[in-house]
DNA sequence: TCTGGGGTCCTAGGACCC
DNA sequence: TCTGGGGTCCTAGGACCC
């Protein structure tokens, strides 16, 4: 092989995104929240070895956090959007190919240097990203991304030790196997809870166990998602890096409410917003759909009752604009709208979706381009205004009371708003 | 009282076609 | 009594990820 996949981890992403601008922050136990402050979905390491979970709500561990005196902040998403694409921007200088895996994660190849060759490259991506972004990142090598995969669980448990580097490079057989025995099953990516137990039961408990399985009992058992994983897991490689990015299938657009909803109209306004939203989206990245569902549910934890429901329609035609999709969202609430229940959610989802190309109107109804030059003035107006300025009445006037989210503690846009910018003082 | 918001891929089964 | 053998497309649901 010529070449070794390296997964790039930020670690504690979201938290290091707050640490950058704000150095109050750095040495001080720190939490950033979910949309509407519900569940903890950042911790920084302190908060992490005291115990406290990822993604559990935050009102369970209020007392801990307290005692710690952590800083509890709800989340920036613009601002890790911004940092997150500085980092890959880093990577671009150094590195051969690159695939973005999520905000805080990439792959990248690298040559198949030696292991002492590989870890010093490491150390000079890990610097580079530290030094010119300002976040910390993980460095994890391997032949293949499940490996990769496996060295950054490594190197995370090197960082609890407290004196890892932060950089990790698979060894070479037998030493891999060594690895793989120490690493529990449910650890190795692709294998969740349900995978993990049929596992268990069938007694095998280890990486390495899997890994030796007969291969038509993974495929019957757990598809050629799982083979694909197993074979991996031996050097061999089949998940390719996705170097241009996937073409996009659907795009949801939802929200807890910050208060229980009850009222239709509310709901009708909250769907339409969000539709809004996703066609908002579509156009950002010049895409149509033609499918739409809407869905709303009311809390699922605790005692029933519970309901939720969703239902889907088809456009007459693939389009970006925000009316038809709006339109669309209140048929579909009709449809699955029971009164009395407390709704604590709902949201969009749009569907069938492809590149937008031009002249792609319908024989009948409108021709697009109405939608279109409307649509391209609404988006140049929020633009420049802000977003929200201008939409669709049924989405709510400006000035209306936000039910929708609960954001106790943002931080200031420092990357992405001009009059939010950080202020240097001499 | 308070539990996120995005995504992807795979399979089975039904409808429908010739 | 006997009742084909392919295909394709779509959908629902399950599993996983960050």
């Amino acid at each position: 092989m010529d070449s070794v996949i390296a997964l790039i981890d930020c670690q504690a992403f979201y938290v290091s995104c707050e640490r950058v601008f704000d150095p109050a922050l750095r040495g001080r136990p720190t939490v950033v929240l979910s949309n509407n402050d519900g569940c903890i979905i950042a911790r920084s390491a302190s908060v992490k070895a005291a115990g406290v979970p990822m993604g559990a709500p935050v009102f369970k561990w209020r007392d801990e956090l307290e005692a710690m005196d952590a800083a509890v902040l709800s989340s920036n998403y613009a601002l890790y959007a911004d940092l997150s694409r500085r980092v890959t921007a880093v990577l671009e200088t150094m590195s051969i190919d690159l695939e973005r895996y999520s905000i805080d994660e990439c792959f990248v190849t690298l040559p198949a240097l030696d292991r002492d060759a590989l870890r010093a490259l490491g150390e000079r991506i890990r610097r580079r990203v530290r030094d010119w972004v300002g976040i910390p990142v993980r460095v994890a090598i391997g032949p293949t991304k499940s490996l990769a995969k496996i060295a950054d669980e490594k190197a995370k448990a090197d960082k609890r030790a407290g004196d890892g580097t932060g950089v990790y490079v698979c060894p070479p057989e037998p030493d891999l196997d060594v690895l793989l025995y120490r690493t529990d099953v449910g650890d190795v990516w692709g294998i969740g809870p349900s995978y993990e137990e049929t596992l268990r039961e069938h007694g095998v408990t280890t990486a390495a166990e899997f890994r030796a399985l007969p291969d038509p009992w993974i495929r019957s058992t757990m598809t050629v998602v799982g083979l694909r994983l197993a074979r991996e897991l031996r050097g061999q490689r089949c998940l390719d890096l996705d170097l241009v990015g996937p073409d996009r299938q659907s795009l949801v657009r939802s929200r807890s409410f910050g208060a229980p909803v009850e009222a239709k109209a509310e709901l009708r306004q909250a769907l339409a917003k969000h539709a809004q939203r996703a066609a908002e989206k579509l156009r950002e990245e010049d895409l149509v759909a033609r499918g739409i569902s809407a869905f709303i549910t009311t809390k699922t934890h605790g005692p029933p009752p519970h309901y939720a429901d969703e239902a889907q329609a088809t456009l007459d035609e693939h389009t970006a604009a925000a009316p038809p999709f709006v339109r669309s969202s209140r048929r579909l609430l009709d449809a699955i709208y029971r009164a009395g229940p407390a709704y604590r959610k709902a949201g969009v989802m749009l569907y069938a979706i492809r590149p937008r190309r031009p002249h792609q109107g319908s024989l009948f109804g409108r021709p697009v381009q109405d939608d279109e030059a409307l649509m391209q003035a609404v988006d140049r107006i929020n633009g420049t205004m802000g977003r929200g300025t201008i939409g669709v009445a049924a989405a709510g006037l400006p000035g209306d009371r936000d039910w929708t989210m609960t954001r106790d503690n943002t931080s200031q846009h420092y990357t992405t708003r001009w009059d939010e910018l950080p202020v240097a003082r001499a």
